[in-house]
DNA sequence: GTGGTAATGAAAATCATTTTCATTTGTGCT
DNA sequence: AGCACAAATGAAAATGATTTTCATTACCAC
């Protein structure tokens, strides 16, 4: 049941960050890769399920994929413009450890993210 | 624009705890209430915008809807059974603060989810 | 009552994801 | 090589939640 295909592996690495399974897709088109949709899907959940990519929600729903190992980071959005800084989160990460220990919960993700409006808007 | 429909938050009281547009919809209909899905989505729209409500997601993707207190807080969701804790995020208030600061960011809001197993599952 | 605006809901559209199923590919064996 | 059998692939259809359209209805102010 190792359905974990390596061009989608390596796909994801190159996106760097999340992308969706519809993003890894498009990529893989536009670089003239050929590969179905379904197969890529496949692929995701393989590497999921071997715990060799993280998952988790878009706000609209969506599944967006990022492989483990990257660097953990956070957001600053513009409401205004969509610019984004990607901040370093160290107190986040320690208030979510923190919080999961004294409600004895374990194999603890979270996620954090700050919208505001930036310095042009 | 107050579309926060009396009957959807009835019903979603009445529910206790989390529940889909869908299941108050289904809900609604089985006790007799007369009402179309679409605005039992406009609703739950309406209250999370009023921040009456809160919204999260389930692992398939589904959007579920709870009432909410008054007071600003985040989540400790179990991945497994669902259950969702309230904590306190003192430290993310600060850490969100402090990030707008350092950017020159104002007007800013946050959103954190920690999500685990809890010790039942 | 008349005109204007907001709310409603049935039906169609959207869109990510899953399922089906026929075809292709890979692998071990003779 | 030739054959058998399992796994992988992907096109097309199905699914299901959510959104959009649009015609109708309820609500107000004057
Ligand atoms: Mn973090
Ligand atoms: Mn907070
Ligand atoms: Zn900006
Ligand atoms: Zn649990």
């Amino acid at each position: 049941m190792s359905r974990s295909n390596p061009r989608v592996l390596s796909t994801l690495e190159r996106a760097g960050g999340f992308a969706s399974a519809q993003e890894v897709y498009r990529l893989m088109q536009r670089e003239g890769e050929s590969i179905g949709l379904t197969t890529v899907y496949r692929a995701l959940q393989s590497l999921v399920n071997d715990k060799i990519v993280d998952v988790l929600r878009r706000d609209d729903g969506e599944a967006i994929y990022r492989l483990c190992g990257e660097a953990h980071h956070h957001h600053l959005v513009c409401k205004g413009c969509g610019d984004t800084v990607e901040i370093e989160g160290g107190a986040i990460e320690k208030w979510a450890k923190m919080m999961a220990e004294e409600h004895g919960f374990r194999d603890v993700g979270h996620t954090a993210e700050i919208f505001g409006l930036c310095g042009k808007c």
